[in-house]
DNA sequence: GTCTATAGTGCGATAGAC
DNA sequence: GTCTATCGCACTATAGAC
């Protein structure tokens, strides 16, 4: 028999989801997350570098996969190419459970400090992106703008997504946005 | 003789950007500032939401100079091109004092926390500009693209300026920018 | 202008597992 | 004994309430 049980971060993750929802996010104090699951404010900190950052576990997975897959695109691929395969690489992430996604948007979205620090992992993906893309050789600028698109897509399809019906695909809305931006940012 | 020196709001500005370059932005208390110019934390409070906001007074009127020349754009002109018209607009407001855009830059790419409320302004910019383009006709998720494109744009400039030589042409940048995006962007 | 709740940190104590 | 997860306490600064 344990004298803990398992899994302090999952359990602080769903519960703080939950009572962000609940009550939002600004009504709600760690203190009562951590003892929604037996644990103090203390415990939280531990696990947490702060009241935001339960929400956003699992980025740097996420960032590193897509970055991942930037670095490994075919050597014939373009800037725009291998973001693409970048994109390509979130939805294993990101497209399996709907319902989390949108409950997690509609906290994220219902608060500014919030928006803020999706905003910042947001950059976090392009910059590792921009990275791999330079080290395939694309200049530093470039490679910042498409990576930069790239997330642009991403978020746009991932809205559409969320706010959307549950049975909508995701792969396609992200190969529809990607094609939009390209015919958008055509010159005419 | 005043009661209070006037400007109370501009010399707070002015000794947080100070004390934030000299300190850092974590080791400078919002007391500090206030007591620097003979105020007190409450009095800071007063004419700033919170500690970060007071290096981000004036970006209502860039977002909202942005906007109306996104609005104001010939009737004929694309989304992108509207967008353009947006990005030339925000040249009056943070083409004139390369030290200080160059300081400020300095302090807010250090700290995390300004980063965040940053790419905050940046999203608010892409939001009004995608409305206007709403207003004009174009599609939701074509505005949102051009938008978000056209930010993308003015962030790789704007630091291309702020971190090159104080000679450098912002414009030139922005316009040289632009074109990269259409060129990365393109279909091969 | 004062008072207070909460976020977040540093250091140390505890209580098991090994 | 060491290691690790958790808790307790004291503390500062932000930010908002009164």
């Amino acid at each position: 028999m344990a004298r803990w049980q398992e899994g302090a971060a999952g359990r602080l993750q769903g519960a703080a989801l939950r009572l962000y929802a609940e009550r939002g996010y600004e009504q709600t104090t760690v203190a009562e997350i951590a003892s929604e699951v037996g644990l103090t404010a203390r415990t939280f900190f531990r696990y947490f570098a702060d009241k935001r950052e339960v929400l956003f576990a699992g980025s740097a997975q996420l960032r590193d996969g897509m970055a991942a897959a930037v670095a490994g695109a075919p050597a014939t691929a373009g800037p725009m190419a291998a973001v693409s395969a970048g994109l390509e690489a979130s939805l294993a992430f990101l497209g399996g459970d709907h319902a989390h996604s949108s409950a997690r948007h509609s906290v994220i979205t219902a608060n500014a400090e919030l928006r803020e620090r999706e905003l910042i992992k947001m950059a976090s993906l392009a910059e590792a992106m921009a990275e791999a893309l330079c080290r395939r050789g694309v200049p530093a600028a470039d490679a910042s703008l498409a990576a930069e698109a790239g997330t642009v897509v991403f978020r746009v399809a991932f809205e559409q997504w969320v706010t959307g019906p549950p049975d909508a695909s995701l792969p396609d809305l992200m190969h529809a946005t990607l094609a939009r931006l390209t015919e958008v940012t055509a010159p005419r």
